[in-house]
RNA sequence: GGAGGGGUUCCCGAGUGGCCAAAGGGGGCAGACUGUAAAUCUGUUGUCGACGACUUCGAUGGUUCGAAUCCAUCUCCCUCCA
């Protein structure tokens, strides 16, 4: 893998991330696949979205199909016919959001599967197993997150697991194609993130995630961390900020010197009735858009605004037609894509502040 | 023509004397959603000058301190027999 910046506009970098399966460009939002398909879309309507690259889920494709089967089949590329990059999850995060179904020790993570009660076992060199076998392009390291809020003490106590760990990934991670990333913990404590950076980045990974953050915190306290990291991180690597997806928090980020971000907030949100447009977000399943044949967007470009009207989506959703989901998640995914298309451009002409300004002028969080 | 069963708030449906403006589900309306246990979850859903009042359980009349619940008549629907 090969990472190059091309640009700089204050903290604001616009990049090349190279892997087997192509050219990344960065700040880059990677849409969330986390059982091997981005939710009621194909391949093609992502990739036509202008996705570069998305998110596998370790914990999910272990349990269901298993990452043998997948390895048979060639792979995730091959198995879900996905022929651009992919980054997979280690699985650190579900440890973190099944809550009681688990016991962490410093040996890893003990787990009961969700979907049928059975126990596992997580591990370090288990998870890098796993994500070899998946053949992504990218793979995170097996992390633990703490939640938010949460004692200093158990902050630490998670961020030198994660340290830990990371070593151990390390040692067991072998591939002819994929890069390994570490991941950033400290919850929101400035000098356990400072710690967090110098442990991690002593390791020298060829990416850094920073996990641990949109887990609850006031936005602000997100903010300040990545400030915090921001003049700590190596400039030559690309530093993915995971989790953070709302178009207010990718300008925030992007100016603080992310890279990569993934979230799942567009193609959620999608299938629960909502769209993003320039003024913020619209809750398309709502009484008022029933007669208004406007589509999403007027100045959008995606295949759903070219197409189809508010009225008429909102029909589907109500009627539970499955066609109402994929209009609003394409839509959703486009609106990101799009909007990191303009970020990038921005700071390649140097008016990432304009543009930020111009964006919130209209965007209501 | 005879015998039986039934009409409950937008819909389905529970409720057989007070704890019932009435369970539950659906539908409607709204809110939430940030490395996906999510096409999920939460709230709300008679009216009003609303910590109270008023109207509502096919219609009308009655019994009772008190009726969706008991009685009478009417009306409509369903099933079976002729």
């Amino acid at each position: 893998m090969n990472f190059k910046v091309l640009y700089k506009d204050g903290a604001a970098r616009r990049g090349v991330l190279e892997t087997a399966h192509g050219q990344i460009d960065t700040p880059v939002f990677m849409p969330v696949g986390t059982q091997a398909t981005v939710k009621t879309v194909s391949p093609d309507e992502v990739r036509d979205t202008g996705a570069q690259i998305i998110l596998g889920n370790t914990y999910h494709l272990y349990l269901r199909p298993g990452h043998k089967l997948i390895q048979k089949a060639g792979g995730l590329h091959q198995f879900m016919n996905w022929d651009r990059s992919i980054l997979t999850d280690s699985g650190g995060f579900q440890v973190f959001s099944l809550g009681p179904m688990r016991k962490i020790t410093d040996e890893g993570v003990r787990f009961k599967s969700h979907l049928d009660g059975s126990f596992h076992m997580f591990t370090p060199e288990k998870v890098m197993e796993i994500e070899m076998a998946l053949g992504a392009d990218i793979a995170m390291c097996f992390d633990e997150c703490a939640p938010y809020p949460a004692e200093y003490k158990e902050v630490v106590k998670a961020m030198e697991r994660t340290t830990a760990w990371a070593k151990r990934c390390q040692e067991s991670h072998q591939h002819p194609y994929q890069s390994l990333f570490g991941i950033i913990q400290g919850g929101v404590f400035p000098d356990l993130r400072r710690e967090s950076a110098r442990q991690i980045q002593d390791l020298d990974f060829p990416g850094y995630g920073i996990g641990g953050l949109s887990v609850g915190e006031p936005k602000p306290m997100m903010y300040e961390m990545l400030e915090v990291l921001e003049p700590l991180m190596d400039v030559n690597k690309p530093r993915y900020l995971m989790g953070v997806g709302s178009p207010d928090c990718l300008f925030e980020g992007v100016e603080r010197g992310i890279d990569m971000f993934d979230c799942v907030l567009p193609t959620r949100i999608a299938r629960n009735g909502t769209v993003f447009v320039p003024e913020g977000k619209l809750v398309i399943r709502n009484a008022e858009y029933a007669e208004d044949f406007r589509p999403i967007d007027e100045n959008c470009q995606c295949y759903t605004c070219r197409n189809f009207g508010r009225g008429y989506i909102r029909h589907l959703l109500k009627a539970n037609e499955v066609l109402g989901i994929r209009l609003t998640t394409i839509h959703n995914l486009h609106f990101l894509q799009t909007l990191m298309a303009s970020i990038r451009q921005a700071i390649e002409v140097g008016r990432f502040c304009e543009l930020k300004r111009e964006f919130f002028k209209k965007y209501q969080p």
